[in-house]
DNA sequence: ATAGGGTTAG
């Protein structure tokens, strides 16, 4: 022990300094660390750091605490940001504008806006600095407080504190609301006159609002006005493509990136990905996936879910069971995937196993999780397995459910002819009907042939979609089947009266990676020539097949093509016998319902060939395979 | 040295 005595008072002096320096330069050190860390996300460890540093005995200092307080908010963890706060207020370090943002910021990531709030009220006028509102602002709207986010933007505007860019990036997310729509484009306006618009950043920002919103042509025009397009730019565009329905302009897209200078990353894959699924182009996503594999980035939980899901969607459950059971740490989605996998092929069984599967494994099923069994359960005909799990939804998760919902449930009792259930249910609904549901119960009244029930679904549906082609098709298809020729035509001339015209159905096939589109009697293709003639070997070879049988179960081509000509599922059937061997899949997608004659033509192509074909359309999947007995089926193509 | 932000799956 040294004695105090023999130590001068200067040199004691000395020795403060020395130490204060020595403290002064740990704590320097440890923010250099702290500040690596989080610049490689490396958040957990930062908040290790920090915790060591305390335990070493030395202080934080001001410029500890943005990065500390940095990590409670990515790792969203309250309560260390509760101790950080006492931390900040013990050392004297609460005045600091930089540290009262990050405060700010962090209650914002953790949920906690109201303390966020209470802090930024607290701080006088002339702290409230731009800075303070983008964190409050972005804290609103990612705590989905849209308008609370509006009225501070006003608040600050009215203050006379400049927003700036980074303000816009806080607030322009809250209007991707319909209800907020205008809000934002007049924020549009705003930054076009500010001179903001030239910002990548607040470009990238409005166009994710405007797809999200549906507004996917205002979406494009801005796209194709950014003189230098970012990463960020092409994965906004390709994603809002792909969460509208629009897979192929996603390919197209995709394409076009490819030529750029712009290399994909995992956002874009799962957003390329994601179309494949919709279009069952297997191969093409397949190539994704071989594409991944050579670039620098890892696989993800998106990218392998993803995966998953594109190859569950298009029939191919081994290799989804492959990445599926391979996969670490399975989630939500992932389990989903699969469950929608099974249950379009009709292996409703397996769907539910893996449901109860995943419920034991401590996944908490939702909302979007039920869906997926429940549309398994009816297109397997489990119908009562169905209702149970409909009630113990919620009952047993506390999940209200949403138009979605009932329209798989309304499909479920349609599907199994209790027609007058499925509307006592729809009329039971605690949430408004959407068009879908009164869209699944005029589904089923075409199966069942009820066209009273038909034209009221019909009355409702429309009142909703007023412009959906699809619905008018089918109620004229349900007055036909009644031989009600007078509906039909009430029909048709409601929909010239409306100026709707019914969009060509197209089936398409994929071949090497390239997707073959076909129309109604198309003749665009090059290999148009040898396709007709292959249809014409076909149907030699299916009249010859059922001459012998009474009746005739097929008077093919003389009947029931459609007013284009020959149905584009044909079209695409007989392209992909000519260009695939014996015993490869040939899978067709058309993108209206196959039509009930296409059924059987298939069934009897399955048989006179001998290969199995699958064709997928809007509602499900149809195995073509001798021996299969009656389809019940829905036709959208205007029966002739 | 220090604070605020934009793109992703079922």
């Amino acid at each position: 022990m040294i004695k105090r005595s023999v130590i001068s008072p200067t040199k004691i002096l000395e020795f403060e300094s020395s130490a204060q320096l020595t403290c002064r330069n740990y704590s320097n050190s440890w923010n250099t660390q702290l500040r690596e860390l989080a610049k490689l996300g490396l958040f957990k460890e930062g908040l290790e750091l920090y915790r060591q540093m305390l335990r070493f005995g030395d202080s934080p200092n001001p410029f500890t605490f943005p990065f500390a307080l940095k990590s409670c908010a990515s790792l969203s963890i309250p309560i260390s940001g509760s101790q950080l706060h006492c931390h900040v207020i013990k050392t004297g370090c609460e005045p600091e504008p930089f540290v009262q943002t990050s405060l700010i910021s962090m209650y914002s990531k953790c949920s906690l806006i109201d303390n966020a709030r209470q802090l930024f009220d607290e701080s006088p006028q002339s702290r409230k600095l731009a800075v303070c509102y983008n964190a409050l602002l972005a804290g609103y709207t990612h705590n989905s407080q849209p308008s609370k986010a509006m009225s501070l933007f006003n608040q600050m505007c009215f203050s006379g504190v400049p927003f700036n860019s980074i303000t816009m990036l806080g607030l322009i997310p809250a209007c991707t609301l319909p209800a907020h729509i205008r809000f934002g484009m007049s924020l549009h306006g705003c930054n076009v006159k500010c001179g903001l618009d030239s910002d990548l950043s607040v470009v990238n920002c409005l166009l994710t609002m405007y797809v999200r919103c549906g507004l996917i042509d205002f979406g494009r025009k801005l796209f194709d006005e950014i003189p230098k397009k970012g990463l960020i730019s092409w994965n906004a565009m390709i994603s809002g493509y792909a969460q509208n329905g629009l897979a192929s302009q996603v390919l197209d897209l995709y394409g076009k990136m490819e030529s750029s200078e712009v290399e994909p990353d995992p956002v874009t894959f799962v957003g390329v990905l994601s179309s494949c699924a919709h279009l069952g182009a297997q191969r093409i996503g397949h190539d994704i996936e071989k594409r991944m594999a050579c670039s620098s980035f890892g696989v993800n939980s998106f990218l392998t879910n993803a995966l998953i899901n594109m190859y569950a969607r298009c029939g191919n459950l081994g290799r989804a069971w492959k990445l599926f059971d391979e996969m670490p740490e399975k989630n939500i989605v992932s389990w989903t995937a699969m469950i929608a996998g099974y249950g379009m092929h009709g292996h409703g069984e397996i769907a539910l196993q893996l449901f109860s599967e995943m419920k034991l494994t401590g996944i908490q099923p939702d909302g979007a999780a039920f869906v997926s069994v429940l549309s398994a359960c009816s297109h397997a005909g489990l119908t009562d397995k169905g209702l149970e799990y409909f009630s113990e939804m919620e009952r047993k998760y506390g999940i209200r459910p949403g138009p979605e919902h009932y329209a798989c449930l309304v499909d479920l009792l349609g599907r199994a002819g209790r027609l007058k259930e499925a509307k006592e249910l729809i009329d039971s609904m605690s949430v408004k009907p959407d068009g879908a549901v009164w869209g699944a119960l005029l589904g089923a009244c075409k199966i069942h042939g009820d066209v009273k029930l038909a034209e009221l679904a019909f009355e409702r549906v429309i009142e909703l979609e007023p412009t959906n082609v699809g619905y008018y098709v089918l109620l004229s298809n349900i007055y036909s089947d009644a031989d009600n020729m007078e509906g039909v035509a009430k029909i048709r001339v409601m929909m010239r009266g409306r100026k709707l015209r019914k969009e060509p159905g197209c089936s398409y096939v994929e071949l090497k990676g390239k997707v073959h589109l076909f129309v109604a009697g198309d003749r665009n293709h090059p290999q148009t020539d040898k396709i007709y003639e292959m249809l014409n070997r076909l149907e030699d070879l299916m009249e010859e097949m059922c001459a012998s049988t009474k009746p005739k179960t097929y008077d093919g081509r003389r009947k029931k093509e459609t007013v284009a000509g020959v149905h584009s599922e044909k079209l695409a059937i007989a392209f992909g016998l000519l260009n695939t061997i014996a015993g490869t899949e040939i899978l067709v997608i058309k993108n209206l319902r196959v039509c009930g004659d296409c059924h059987l033509f298939m069934k009897l192509v399955s048989k006179v060939v001998n290969r199995e074909i699958v064709v997928r359309d809007a509602s499900r999947f149809h195995h073509f395979k001798d021996g299969d007995g009656v389809y019940a089926y829905t036709g959208l193509a205007f029966a002739e």
